[in-house]
DNA sequence: GTTTGGATTCTCT
DNA sequence: GAGAATCCAAACA
C-alpha cells in the first residue's frame, strides 16, 4: 500500500469537512498515524494532533481495556467505528480515544497530544498558569484542554451535531490544513503500559510526528507501590 | 463485600 | 527523579 501522500486515504477528504466514518473504520494501525496532523474541535478549542496510540481491543492486545472483554465502562470501544470513548483514570486524569475498525471490534486510538491552533483564549482559561507548549502535552492535559470528561463518552463525531442548551458540545475531526506529513511519522512503545502490552518490540503502536515540542515524553510502563494507610 | 491497580500529572527536592 | 494525589472499574473472596 502507497502511503504517500499523493495516495493518503486524506486527500480524499474536502478541507474543512468533519472525517467520514468510512476514514474510521478501518484497522487501528492504519488510522493511529493517519490522525497525525487532523485536528480535533471541542468546546471551543481546536487541536492539531501530534501524537496517537493504537489500542487492537479484544484480540491480542493485552495493554487494551478491551482485552478482558466487554465491561459497561469499555461499551462504547465495542461501538461502531466514529465514536468517542472516554475514560476515567488514576482518579483524576480524563483521556479520549477515537473508535476505530469493524463494529464489535474494541480497536480505539488514544489521542495523546496535540498543538492549539485555535481557541487559544478559551484553552489559556482551561489551563491557568500553564505554558501554551504543555497545554496538550499528555492525553490528560488534551482532555482538559478540550474540556472533556466522562459525558462525552460514546458520543458519534461522524454526523453534525447542533447541541442544544445544555446539551453535550459537538466535537469534530477534520483532516490536515496542509497535505499529510507522513515523511515526520515515527513510531516506538506506548506510554505508561504496563505488562506485555508495553512491549514496544511487539507492540510499537505509538506514533508521533518528529521534532514537535508538544509530543509527550516517554515513559515506561511500572506497577506502582500501593501506598500504606 | 474488599482489594488492587491504573493508557497520568503535579509538586517538591 | 521521586513521590503523592485521587477514585473508579474490575477482579476476587
Amino acid at each position: 500500500m502507497d502511503r504517500g501522500p499523493a495516495h493518503h486515504p486524506l486527500t480524499m477528504v474536502s478541507r474543512g469537512r468533519r472525517l467520514p466514518r468510512s476514514f474510521f473504520a478501518r484497522d487501528v494501525l492504519e488510522v493511529a498515524p493517519d490522525l497525525l496532523g487532523c485536528t480535533l474541535s471541542h468546546a471551543g478549542v481546536t487541536v492539531r494532533i501530534t501524537e496517537t496510540e493504537a489500542y487492537a481491543g479484544e484480540h491480542g492486545d493485552p495493554g487494551s481495556h478491551a482485552f478482558r472483554g466487554w465491561t459497561p465502562r469499555t461499551a462504547p470501544m465495542f461501538g461502531i467505528a466514529g465514536r468517542t470513548y472516554v475514560y476515567f483514570t488514576y482518579g483524576m486524569h480524563w483521556m479520549l480515544c477515537l473508535v476505530t475498525g469493524h463494529d464489535g471490534g474494541a480497536q480505539a486510538v488514544l489521542i495523546r497530544a496535540g498543538e492549539v491552533v485555535a481557541g487559544q483564549d478559551v484553552a489559556a482559561t482551561r489551563r491557568p498558569g500553564v505554558r501554551e507548549r504543555e497545554w496538550c502535552r499528555g492525553p490528560a492535559r488534551l482532555a482538559t484542554t478540550l474540556a472533556l470528561d466522562g459525558s462525552a463518552t460514546g458520543r458519534d463525531f461522524c454526523v453534525p451535531h447542533r447541541p442544544a442548551a445544555g446539551e453535550p458540545i459537538d466535537l469534530v475531526v477534520r483532516p490536515p490544513a496542509s497535505p499529510p506529513d507522513t515523511v515526520r511519522i515515527r513510531t516506538g512503545p506506548r506510554v505508561g503500559v504496563s505488562g506485555p502490552g508495553g512491549d514496544g518490540a511487539a507492540y510499537p503502536w505509538r506514533f508521533w510526528l518528529d521534532g514537535e515540542s508538544s509530543v509527550s515524553p516517554y515513559r515506561p510502563g511500572v506497577i506502582r507501590q500501593r501506598r500504606r494507610s
